[in-house]
DNA sequence: AATCCTGCTTGCGCCAGCGCAAAGACACAC
DNA sequence: GTGTGTCTTTGCGCTGGCGCAAGCAGGATT
């Protein structure tokens, strides 16, 4: 009988409904395990399923004729994707990768649109989710266009640490292998540019980076230098 | 008794409502006059109302610090914004300008939540509707990331055409006060550069312009350049 | 017709950051 | 231990496009 109808931010898809509800609903779908780096679903496709990350993390990300690469977000724990697609019926507007070793739920669009009539929170936490989706792309938007390459790639990291860190006594590391190219897919920059800032950021002590692995050192500098530049 | 339920994409709030219905809901509004360049509402403000444009047209953009902004999206007569950030009871995350002489129906969130509990539709369609503009501001995102300038501003120039355009002898007149700030700030780069590449365009005649005023004289010759560089 | 205001054009110099190239570092397999 | 492949670092040269400055254009006001 545990609900949170208290909250005011679900980012959750079941929040406000029963334990029993959400037990139902996860059992009407199919789990799927997915490899390190292997597609869940490519963009382009038709959105016949939509997920829920139970273990492990989904990199989605958008691609562009000659292999550019944006990386729009990550997906962890408990959050979905395609939700809206799959809901409309339209193809995935994304490619969705596994990050590590994944398990997710996967529900076909009868399904859904079973669940939804009659789990009329679900719509209303569908909407609330993808709001945060909406502004949270809106403002990278807008400091894709302003800001300088290096304020950019502060962002993406923290923005990422905020998602995946896990506190050690170096400082906090991101828990998910993140290549140099990966920060530049998501920061909008190059593997190069971002290469160059993470050694300067090292010589003045904010990370420490080796390979596919960073921690954060100092998150208080970079959040200063994230907002000033 | 007309309805719509056939379409697949509504872009429309209304769409799947009865006539009355949707007579009713417009009356349960208030109607709000907004004179050229007035803002109806300002980013950072709490969303206490949501809006429907009935004539006229909208501007909606994203100010960042030092006065940089980036025109997110033009709304135009049926269409709406705000919707989601008055359903969740947060600050707008954007500023919205009257583009002309524009009139709205706006709502306050009490009327929006009954409206939404009496019309599971309304619901339904503003998932539809948010899918939209989550799936345009990423690729705008990628477009931002990938393209030269140039490039964005055709398709900038492309997507308003498409909202606002209007056909007439010389070819598809964009039917709202443009300026070359304006472009700019929808296509990610600066005054001077729209300036110097919608000269260049004239002198290949793809555009005709004048002050806050853009003739598109040769649409195809514009897509093939937006597409191929 | 003169003035003003706002928007538009264009020459010019400059620099952030891109991307090649080549070398180094690390992880894992055999 | 040796190899192999991927990821990372860094020097270097180049350029797209930014933004100043100065002047132009055209609509509105007096």
């Amino acid at each position: 009988m545990t609900t949170h109808m208290d909250m005011d931010n679900p980012l959750d898809l079941f929040e406000g409904l029963e334990d029993q509800d959400k037990a139902a609903i996860l059992k009407s779908g199919h789990t799927v395990h997915c490899r390190p780096g292997q597609p869940l679903f490519n963009q382009g496709d038709p959105a016949k399923r939509c997920f829920m990350v139970i273990r492990g993390r989904l990199k989605l990300s958008k691609l562009h004729e000659q292999g550019k690469e944006a990386i729009i977000r990550y997906i962890g724990p408990d959050e979905t994707t395609a939700a809206l697609a799959v809901f409309k019926g339209r193809r995935y507007p994304v490619t969705a990768r596994a990050v590590g070793d994944t398990l997710v739920v996967a529900w076909d669009k009868a399904t859904m649109d079973h669940l939804i009539a009659n789990h009329p929170a679900l719509a209303r936490n569908l909407l609330h989710m993808t709001l945060e989706r909406l502004e949270d792309i809106q403002t990278r938007y807008l400091e894709l266009r302003t800001e300088m390459v290096e304020q950019r790639i502060a962002r993406a990291l923290l923005r990422i640490m905020q998602h995946a860190g896990r506190r050690t006594d170096d400082g906090i590391l991101i828990n998910l292998p993140l290549s140099r190219q990966d920060l530049a897919d998501y920061s909008g920059t190059t593997l190069y540019t971002v290469s160059r800032t993470l050694s300067a950021w090292e010589k003045r002590g904010w990370v420490r980076s080796g390979r596919e692995r960073i921690v954060v050192a100092d998150p208080h500098a970079l959040v200063l230098f994230s907002e000033k530049g």
